[in-house]
DNA sequence: AAGTGGTCTAGACCACCCG
DNA sequence: GGGTGGTCTAGACCACTTT
C-alpha cells in the first residue's frame, strides 16, 4: 500500500478497514465528533474522510442522524481504469499476450489523437487481453516514442500502466473513451475464438495526464458475450 | 434558477457566471485569499466553492501557481438523462411513437425487477424513438400501476418523465444502467428501418427514486450505427 | 524570498432527526 | 431538548511554483 500522508487520509484508510472487517450494512459510525477526539484530530478533518466515503459510496450521512455504512452496490459508476484492474474488479485473473510490437510512421489520424506530426514515429503494441485465460479483447495501443524512450524493447507481460508509471513516471490523470456496437470480423473473431460476426464492442480511448498531454491512444475490440458495462448513474445537482 | 442558500454556492454560482461570461481557458483567477477577502468569507468556503468547479472540470489548480479556467471538453462524464434530454444534448430533436401500451402478469423477472409480486400487474409501453425523425431505438418501458394510477391511458408523445415528475410528482434520482453489445433480429431491424443483424446496443436500465424504491424498468435497443457512448473518466483519487 | 494552493485546528451557529 | 450532520470563521503551518 501507498504511504498516505495525510491526517483524513489515514483517517478514511483506518474506516474502510473497520467497514470491511464486517460491519453490517445500515451500521451507525461513531459520530463525527467522536471521530475527532478518538483520533485526535478536528472535525473538519473527520468530514473530509466521510467526504470520500461517501463520494466513493461506502457511507450515507443523514442530517441529525447519523453516518451509515451503505448497502454495497452491485454495479460502480465508470472509473478510470486498466484492462487489468477491470478484470480484477470482476473476479477474473488479467492475462496478456504480446503479437506485435513495431515502430510505425503516425499518419494523420494517430498524430492528431497524439498530437504529433503525422511523419513521426509512434509505437504500436498489439495485444490479446484474456480473463481467466480465455480471450476477451484484441488491443492496439499507440504511444508517443518522445515520452517513453526504450519501451518497445521492454513490453512483457506486465501490465502497460504499471511500467508507465513505475518506469516512466507517467500518471494517466483522465481519458476521453467512445463504446461504439460492432461486429467481429473474421480475423478478430479468429484470434478471439469467437463465431465471426459476432456482437463485439470497438472502443477507442485516449489517455492524458495532469498536463492534459495525450499519452496513450487505444483502440480495442471486446468479445460482446464476454464483456458488458455495468453502471450506476445519478442525477446531477 | 433555484435559490442558493450557502455562502460557498453563491461564491460558486458568481464564478460560473464570470467564467462564462468571456474568460479564455487558462486565465488565471484570483487567488483564494483575495476572493476571501472579496467576498467577505472565509478561505474555507473559496475553497468549497472551487472545488466543486474543480469537481465539474471549470477550473483547475495548481499548486504554488494558482486556479485556471479549464479548457472546455467536448465529452461529459455519464450522467443520468432521459432519451429526450440525452438526444438534446446531441444536437437532435427526440421523438417518439407509441407502438404498444398494455397491463400485463409481472411475472419473475419483471417482479424483481420492480419489487412487486410476480402475479401483481405491470404497464408495458413499447416505444419507438427518433431522433431528427430518424428511428434511433426501441424501447420497452415497465411501470408499477401502484405508483401511477392512470398513467397507460395519458401516454401521448411528451416525455415520460416528465409526466412522472408533474402528474405524480416522482423524481428519479439513480439508475443502473447495464450495456450489452449485440445485433439486430430482423423484426427489430424491420421496426428500425436498419439491416438486420447490423450491431446495436441493448441497455437495460432500472430507475430508483431518492428512497431506493425501483419506479421503472426499461429495455432499450438502439441503432449501433447511430448511437454511441461518448465519456470522460477519471482517476478517482 | 514571496506568493500560491493543500491541510489542519478549535470553536461557533444552524437545520434536522429522534426519543 | 439533546444530539447529529451542514456550514462557516480566523488563523496557522506546509509544499510547491515563480520571480
Amino acid at each position: 500500500m501507498a504511504e498516505q500522508h495525510t491526517k483524513s487520509e489515514r483517517l478514511r484508510q483506518h474506516l474502510v478497514d473497520v467497514i470491511d472487517q464486517g460491519l453490517e450494512p445500515h451500521s451507525k459510525l461513531p459520530t463525527e465528533r467522536d471521530l475527532a477526539s478518538e483520533f485526535d484530530v478536528s472535525r473538519l478533518t473527520v468530514r473530509r474522510a466521510l467526504d470520500r466515503l461517501e463520494h466513493e459510496g461506502l457511507v450515507y450521512r443523514v442530517q441529525g442522524a447519523g453516518t451509515f455504512v451503505a448497502a454495497p452496490r452491485i454495479t460502480k459508476s465508470v472509473e478510470l481504469t486498466s484492462f487489468s484492474e477491470d478484470m480484477r474488479a470482476r473476479g477474473l485473473v488479467p492475462g496478456s499476450s504480446v503479437l506485435v510490437t513495431e515502430t510505425i510512421s503516425a499518419g494523420a489520424r494517430l498524430g492528431a489523437k497524439l498530437r504529433v506530426s503525422p511523419s513521426d514515429d509512434v509505437f504500436h503494441i498489439r495485444r490479446a487481453r484474456t480473463a481467466d485465460g480465455e480471450p476477451m479483447a484484441l488491443e492496439d495501443t499507440y504511444l508517443n516514442p518522445r515520452l517513453f524512450p526504450g519501451l518497445i524493447d521492454n513490453i512483457g507481460s506486465e501490465s502497460l500502466y504499471q511500467i508507465l508509471e513505475t518506469e516512466y513516471g507517467m500518471k494517466i490523470e483522465w481519458a476521453e473513451q467512445s463504446i461504439h456496437a460492432s461486429v467481429l470480423e473474421p480475423e478478430e473473431a479468429q484470434l478471439l475464438s469467437a463465431p465471426p460476426f459476432s456482437p463485439a464492442f470497438y472502443v477507442t480511448r485516449t489517455s492524458f495526464d495532469a498536463q492534459d498531454r495525450p499519452v496513450e491512444y487505444a483502440e480495442s475490440t471486446y468479445r460482446g458475450d464476454r464483456y458488458h458495462y455495468e453502471l450506476q448513474i445519478h442525477r446531477t445537482r
